[in-house]
DNA sequence: GAATCATTACTCGGATAGGCTTTGTCCGAGTACAGCAGG
DNA sequence: CCTGCTGTACTCGGACAAAGCCTATCCGAGTAATGATTC
């Protein structure tokens, strides 16, 4: 059970992204630098990031990225399914209805026991997720970083 | 974020075991038939579980696996992560010192809040996983599961 | 001087290869049981 | 009849290929700003 490395980028542009004033964009080429990171790879989660409604893209000169909602309406959940996708990393095959052991469909009518089990975790884990919104992350950062971040980000 | 598909399968040939009466062992084969699995992965799998305490082999005829620990000891927990591994699904690669804006060492003492974030979820999964025993999963089981499981499994 | 238009340069968007983990398979080492021979 | 030994067949254990997904990259379509041109 990995989530891709991209995860790492896309929340802490994201978070970047948080710290700019309405109206203001950057662009794929400037989070890339900015975080050492391959470019056209990252423009591609970005893209990803877009379509979900996470982010809004302009294009053309002085186009770029900016968050789609307000940062108190855009959790970590939703950065994180958006980029690694919101299906279970348990998925139940019914492997009781195979093989000798093989139940009578009757039998089967309530789900697994065991992927009830795994379901509740993972309920957890988004649980866990959504209730961080974007705008917690910037109430914990020092009060100097959105500057700071503007400032080296779009010089 | 995806757990193997040889999750699922582990999880139910435990609970099969968890079945047996004492001294009773079943062998990877006679599982894969159960399930109608592929036996050799099968048998990978399971030897992960043997070298997590999990389950106990024995070689020789009549031998096969049986639970390591009552099934009370047991946890769901201990099950998915001796197959999948206890990596955490995310991995904080402190890009935030990478690139133009990277942050100062000293600024960097504490963890990534994001990567808290992540933890904090990921505790919350294990925390789930880890509060349901092998014990639990039989008592939820209808009362001739056991007898019917051992007959056709053994017989 | 102001408005219009063509140019330009910059942006995102999707389609295209490589590396690595996961999946699937095989054969060999070891062991407990069963049968047999001997006492 | 009991004991010891030998052979056998069955078990797990680790080493070996193939497939699918993540990573990485490229080039093309579209757009907004810009500059020149014209009225």
């Amino acid at each position: 059970m990995k989530l891709p490395t991209s995860t790492e980028w896309v929340l802490h542009c994201a978070t970047s992204l948080a710290q700019l004033r309405p109206g203001e964009t950057a662009s794929a080429a400037q989070l890339a630098t900015y975080y050492d990171l391959p470019a056209p790879y990252l423009a591609k989660q970005l893209q990803a990031l877009t379509k979900a409604g996470v982010l809004a893209a302009s294009t053309g000169p002085r186009g770029g990225f900016r968050l789609g909602r307000p940062a108190a309406d855009i959790t970590l959940l939703q950065i994180v399914e958006a980029v690694d996708g919101a299906a279970q990393p348990y998925e139940c095959r019914e492997i009781r209805q195979q093989g000798r052991g093989a139940l009578a469909r009757e039998d089967c009518q309530d789900t697994c026991i065991l992927a009830a089990k795994m379901g509740a975790a993972h309920r957890a884990w988004r649980a866990s997720l959504a209730a961080v919104s974007l705008a917690d992350i910037l109430d914990e950062l020092p009060s100097g970083a959105p500057a700071r971040t503007r400032r080296i980000l779009m010089g």
